[in-house]
DNA sequence: TAGATTGTTAATCGATTAACAATC
DNA sequence: TAGATTGTTAATCGATTAACAATC
């Protein structure tokens, strides 16, 4: 019974289920029941059995479910057969950290086009891509129309950037810069990852632990 | 009236309203409403006062709540004037990223220490750090009982490296391998910046949009 | 067949929102 | 004082867990 909606607890775990079940798949297992899966996991065999029942009905009663078919259908609930293009804006020490060592492919994103407004970095040639600039991207957009904008601009020109990019058609933002961007367009995607936000946690976390 | 335990949704927008109010405060403005910042952030007001509520009573009726004083309750709440000690493992491409752009000190960490096992990067020094061979960490460690270590080894080897950090008395692990990382002290905690997920959940998001 | 395990409904738990007295 | 806004309790909403019939 497929659900309608689906709440973002769910969706967060959909990546983690993945890559367990990739790994699973890898090591030749073919077969695993959703009280193994929840352990590996850290979460509940009712969770589990919860979060698949979203989406469909993968196991079978009194055997549980086959690994291949449940990466097979992990793969199609996240759209990475879809192979969605991106363009990549920043290539100063994050972006080329990204284009030169980031599994891309793993998510089913190929990336198409790098761009830096540094003309010393203009040119340069990162994992096979040669670096653009700045100025090019309109015409990039409106010819190769990349799904996905990779921001890696160290400034705070992320929300000005991403409003542009929104106007030319982009459909997902993932955003690495210090400040949170925010879309209206309910076509557009944003996905912030703020690293200041991790490291403040984990600080934390840790001096939560020496005053208890 | 202070809580004893803060729940992980509390815990993960910490962060968010200290950047937010950091900023305000930085912009001259003294004075801020719940409701005024939710809206920034995207919250509800009565949000914004339970999560508070958990700390103590930072506002004042009829008035709302001073933007700097704000700022210190957040920074303590979130312990960054301990300034906690750091070193970084894997000096690769990300971690040059980390070493040369983070604002470390934003989050009160002080970097002290910088590994890798590529002799050509050993010696290297990167803004002010000079890098040091993997071999050096087990004394490192004992000397300077740095208390977070960041894993930014390309390989799977995070698992291993962690338990090894742990028996040194290692307090936080900020994770940046494909791997999450699991370790059962609890006196250990870790962050894990699984980008894979991150990437697969905006992956998620754009496909859901394009067949609704 | 008997044992195992799913899919799903119901019960519980926790987090968010609403409401309002207190008070600046 | 009157208006604004907090801190906090109560109500609602949503997510997780438990339970179990169905069935491989």
């Amino acid at each position: 019974m497929k659900k309608a909606y689906i709440s973002n607890p769910v969706i967060s775990r959909l990546p983690r289920y993945y890559r367990c079940i990739e790994q699973l798949c890898a090591s030749g297992v073919s077969r695993i029941s959703s009280s193994a899966l929840s352990e590996l996991l850290g979460l509940t065999a009712s969770q589990v059995r919860q979060d698949f029942g979203c989406f469909g009905e993968f196991g079978q009663k009194g055997y549980g479910y086959n690994v291949p078919k449940l990466r097979d259908e992990l793969r199609e609930i996240l759209g990475l057969s879809r192979e969605l293009t991106a363009i990549i804006l920043g290539c100063g020490n994050l972006g080329r950290a990204l284009i030169n060592n980031f599994d891309f492919s793993f998510c089913g994103i190929r990336l198409i086009g790098a761009f830096d407004p540094d003309p010393q970095l203009v040119g340069e040639v990162m994992n096979g891509l040669t670096v653009r600039d700045y100025g090019e991207v309109h015409a990039f957009m409106a010819e190769e129309h990349p799904v996905v904008a990779i921001l890696t601009v160290p400034g705070s020109q992320s929300q000005i950037v991403s409003e542009l990019l929104t106007h030319e058609g982009i459909r997902g933002i993932w955003n690495f810069t210090q400040q949170e961007v925010q879309v209206d367009d309910p076509n557009v995607v944003v996905e912030n990852v703020i690293l200041l936000d991790s490291l403040m946690t984990l600080s934390y976390k840790i001096n939560e632990g020496l005053s208890v």
